[in-house]
DNA sequence: ATTATCTATAGATCTATAGATAATGC
DNA sequence: ATTATCTATAGATCTATAGATAATGC
């Protein structure tokens, strides 16, 4: 008889086989897409039977958003704001959330850009996106509660919403799409507008 | 014997299917996204056969193109900066730039939203994209230009490239996303930062 | 005569399951 | 006995074409 529900692997085998699965589909999904990916592939790439992989994932999607949160959690999940010495002055605590960004988003720029995708185009991989990104929204506005005395900023929370999405933004266009630019003008153009927007 | 090629409409009627094709494509598109719409689905929706509807484009792809580029004739080629005129001060110039990109995503938030899927996992799209978005960028740079003695920026295409995509990212955030925010303030916020970066 | 439209369907996917077989570990 | 894996395939799409039929306009 076979199972009607997933399966959660207990062996280390089994363990081993779910890993495998995963690896496999981050690697198709950034080359090929999600949806040029088929379940078959993600399993013949992993050295497994399709079956198998239907036994640990329900679906297709499934598999995205597993794969969706490891990536986030291995990977983007390591910027911090906060940890930074709160004495550091703030075009250094800029440039370097800057450059934690950049360093993110080395990782793997060709799955990101497919992350991209996925948020625009499933509601549900937008939420747990927009739950990542509130965190580091949250972590910049703390930053800047820090330094209250030392902003002109009234409204923290919108503050720090546009100095996110500007980095954001910034580092997509230069990482996930690679366009000729000159990398450092342009993190230093774009330290210098957010440091003269938040500081006295 | 059926025509092997993609024809051009030439009788009114023709013209019209053709028409009625982009209109339903474009709904559908918003609808439920470029994958999880049919070509039948677009053809029943325009009330129209699945062979017209292949008589006048090549592929389902071909659809989505020129539904996009008459979407960005219409919409948001409309958005200029340059016409504004340069007498202006800066503060106005950059806050009706800003509310000029607003606008031209009120039309159809949800084409648009689809687009900016398709131009993170569609390669073809996404050269179509960069050409209205380096128009733009170089506008703004123009812009600067023009106020070269009222702006402390040095490298003017960085800081042009820096503001545009700040801008598209926080309307994106407001529009195409519905984030619980108070537009008006972000978009002041907006413009204070940007002001700041450029101005003296 | 030319242009336009329709119906019916071949052919190529792709997802997900059923059910048989094999390995693991108590 | 339990857990894991495999093969084979049903069933549901969906794209795009062939070829027949109908409307248009000179």
């Amino acid at each position: 008889m076979s199972t009607d529900k997933v399966r959660v692997p207990k062996q280390k085998r089994s363990i081993e086989v779910k890993n495998k699965i995963k690896t496999a589909a981050l690697e198709l999904f950034s080359e090929k897409g999600y949806h040029n990916t088929s379940t078959n592939e993600i399993a013949k790439k992993a050295g497994v039977s399709i079956g198998s992989l239907y036994s640990y994932f329900v679906d297709k999607k499934a598999i995205f958003i597993e794969t969706l949160h490891e990536y986030n959690q291995n990977v983007v999940g390591q910027v911090s704001v906060v940890h930074l010495n709160s004495e550091t002055d703030m075009p250094d605590l800029i440039s370097n959330y800057i450059y934690a960004v950049l360093e993110a988003h080395k990782y793997s720029p060709e799955f990101h850009r497919e992350i991209l995708a996925m948020t625009y185009s499933h509601e549900d991989v937008r939420e747990i996106i927009s739950h990542y990104e509130d965190r580091m929204i949250a972590q910049i506005e703390e930053l800047l509660r820090l330094n209250e005395e030392r902003t002109d900023v009234t409204d923290l929370k919108s503050a720090a919403y546009i100095i996110f999405k500007s980095v954001e933004e910034v580092v997509h266009g230069i990482k996930v799409f690679s366009r000729p630019c000159n990398e450092n003008i342009l993190v230093s153009e774009l330290t210098t507008m957010i440091c003269g927007y938040v500081m006295k």
